[in-house]
Parts: C-alpha cells; sequence; structure tokens
DNA sequence: TTAAATATATCGGATACCCAATATTATAAC
DNA sequence: GTTATAATATTGGGTATCCGATATATTTAA
C-alpha cells in the first residue's frame, strides 16, 4: 500500500482529466503519449492507455480538439471550441479554487 | 438545457468535493449547511443535502474531521489528521494544475 | 521479412460521485 | 402542545471516470 494513501484519498481528481488535458493542449499540440508523460509528472501517476485515449476521443466527439496524424503517431490541437470550452471550464475552476493556491 | 453546458462538461469537478470541505474547513468550522451555502458561492451550484452529509460522514469516518453539536447544528473542525490529509492533497493539486491560474 | 518496439484503440467492469426523494431530529413560533 | 421550519441523515440509482487487459497499426531493427 502507497504511502500516504489514506491521506490522498480525499482528493483523486476524478473527472479533471479532460479539463486537465484541454489545458496541457493549448500551450502546444501533442499527442497521446506526450501527455501521459506531462500528466505523470504532475500528478505523479501515469493515466493508463484505457484512460487517456477514451478521453481524447470524447474532447474529439464534442469538436474541442483535432487530430493531424502522421504516422502511427496523432498530434492533438485545441478548436475554436476548444479554446471557448477551456476560456470557461478555466473560470468555473479558478471561481471554485480560489485561494486554495495561497500558502 | 443550460447555457454553456457543452463548455462546462468537460470539467465537472467530480471527485472535488471532499478536498473542497477539507479545505474550507481550514479557515473556519462549519455546520453543513454552510458549506453548502460557500460551495454554491464558489461554483454556482449548491450541492444537494444526498451530496453533502455523506461527504461529510466520509471525512468523519476517516478521522480529518471532527463534529460539536449544539442542538441541531454541527459544526465540524479539522482534526490534526485532516489537516495533514489537507496539506498533501494540496500539494498534488498545486503540482497538478501549476500554472492553470496564470491568466 | 521477421521480430521487436511504440502508439493508438477498444472493451468490460469496478468504483464512487452525486442527485432526487424521503425520513429523522431539533428548534422556534404560536 | 401543535405546527412550521430548518438541519441533518439515509437510501437507491444513474452515470461517468478510470483501469486492466487485450487488440490493432505503424515504424524500426535485425
Amino acid at each position: 500500500m502507497k504511502k500516504d494513501a489514506k491521506y490522498e484519498e480525499c482528493c483523486d481528481m476524478r473527472g479533471m482529466l479532460s479539463f486537465l488535458i484541454l489545458f496541457l493542449l493549448s500551450k502546444k499540440g501533442m499527442h497521446g503519449q506526450e501527455i501521459a508523460d506531462e500528466i505523470e509528472k504532475r500528478k505523479g501517476s501515469r493515466p493508463s492507455p484505457g484512460t487517456i485515449y477514451p478521453a481524447l476521443k470524447g474532447l474529439k466527439e464534442s469538436g474541442f480538439i483535432e487530430e493531424r496524424r502522421g504516422g502511427k503517431i496523432i498530434t492533438y490541437t485545441l478548436t475554436k471550441d476548444g479554446e471557448r470550452a477551456l476560456k470557461i471550464s478555466k473560470q468555473q475552476f479558478c471561481r471554485t479554487f480560489t485561494d486554495v493556491f495561497e500558502p
């Protein structure tokens, strides 16, 4: 059992993955594994393929991201709609978690 | 259908409720309805009783909060363990969402 | 041309979050 | 004391997230 698991379980951040992906893609286009790398660096745990690809599929079906294929690598970028979605989600996120970031 | 619902659904913040409660209680002791008030102010929607009380129950069973009853009002405060849980969750939260707050 | 490696994709299922509805308890009003 | 009000509590269920396992496709290595 992972150390500190007891303390982490009160914040599993379920439901934040798509938001995080949108945010990451707003900085630069990336492919699936790059996104997984970045999330692993931030969260400490790597989302499995069964997590990341369905999430990307959902975002694509919502029209928030689009893909450009180059061989086996698919690079995702935000659409205009995706930028709008991120902007709105971000506002809500910031309002909800105001002053959580303060020390 | 709620305006902007399409854009909000990529960030439902599911799984962040307990974290938010811990954070709110770290500022001052509150009872259930006060907590709901504060969350409503931040998120824009009010958590239902069926949401808030099971969450409080879970936090109590984890030993993160304790209650002091005064009539029909139950005031919740963080325990030492709760402070530790919040600290750790907050670290993870901040690391995960670094620079999301920047304009 | 196989074989290995890497990226993407899908499927089934466990989990748990959250809500709507309802019930219980306690105070306050009268 | 009865009624109204408000806080707390529970239960059942829908739903979406996420993971593990597995499959497919493309490139690289040998």
